[in-house]
DNA sequence: TTAGACCCTTGATTTGAATCAAGAAATTAC
DNA sequence: GTAATTTCTTGATTCAAATCAAGGGTCTAA
């Protein structure tokens, strides 16, 4: 049993000395779910908090009209979490699931809380990790009602081109906020450039 | 020198023990700004986090046209600040501008660290409070492309019909993500139902 | 190997928000 | 109190993306 994918995600952030990670790691469990599998649907109270050690998540809403919207796809070092949810016990609005199998490492809700208490880097690795989604959400608001569909296509791909190669062009289209016939025709337009 | 309104948003989300609390009150730094004024700009590095005693605050994108998207607004009781930008020494490209003239508590680097490794309590609230941040961002940036310009007014005022009293049309319809004709038309449209 | 489901592309049409333009109203500054 | 600036409204026009519709491609499972 191995972890140097979290020990390498957790000191890209922040110093998470040897003794700290041994008091961790018994806090963790592994677990593999198939393509397609739910890890949290709208009205569900989220239990756990994921991280990826392989496959790909996605973390999406269904509006009114029954649409469902990608918030963002988490791939390997990553992770998936629905932490309103899961630190007050009340339903989310938001679904998790998985686009490929994977295999993760899971947290719950009593052991997430000792560790953010006992744990002084965990909890900074957890400030700071939750800021950077927190960044590029509000950048993404900002762009999302300004940008032109062929803009964000563009965007996506100088910024996140590998999730190209390993997911369908409908979800990347519902992430983007645009039909997939948009997309499609941004596509053949780009590539005959 | 009271603390009241900084207690009570404490304790809204967390046990914050008096013992606690007085540790915190030294590491604040009780600040005015005038209407109009920046306290973060594009470029600019973060260097202190801001409470709102009273006023408004705006946090801000200018896009590559030159256009300001409005990410959100707070007021009394919110906090306000680009933590990246705070944690790393890196700059931003947020802005973040009184609307109202304020009545603000400051917290610099050196003390927020401090506050956030001393005080569990403190750090607790703050990665609450934060997911209450990215649970609203994730919501609007579902919402963004897929509401129409009216879905969206009338969510506004079902949801933050208080800002409507304390600012100019024009700000709300750069939050929105619509311009400030649509939003004149719609305002025109619901008011005649 | 083939049937079925799912995904992607292409075309025709519609529509609604942006843009352009101008004037009215409200606020600010002197 | 008046001028100047900013903000808001209304109208006419344009245009780009959604919608509607259908056909082709790809993958999977029996």
């Amino acid at each position: 049993m191995t972890y140097y994918l979290l020990l390498n995600e957790l000191r890209r952030i922040v110093i998470f000395p040897d003794k700290d990670f041994l008091k961790a790691t018994p806090l963790l469990e592994r677990i593999q779910v198939k393509k397609g599998e739910h890890l949290l649907k709208a009205g569900d109270i989220s239990r756990k908090v994921y991280f990826i050690e392989e496959g790909c998540l996605r973390q999406y809403l269904i509006n009114s009209n029954g649409e469902e919207r990608n918030i963002y796809f988490k791939v390997e070092c990553g992770w998936c979490s629905e932490l309103v949810s899961f630190l007050n016990n009340s339903p989310t609005e938001l679904n998790i699931q998985a686009l490929e199998d994977c295999q993760l490492l899971a947290i719950n809700q009593k052991n997430w809380i000792y560790a953010v208490t006992h744990i002084p880097p965990f909890a900074m690795y957890f400030i700071k990790a939750q800021q950077q989604t927190n960044y590029m959400l509000k950048k993404r608001l900002g762009e999302a009602t300004v940008e032109t569909p062929e803009e964000k296509y563009t965007r996506f791909l100088n910024e996140e081109s590998h999730l190209l190669q390993r997911l369908p062009l409908f979800q990347i289209a519902a992430y983007l906020g645009m039909t997939p016939e948009t997309l499609s025709r941004i596509r053949k337009k780009i590539g005959s450039k």
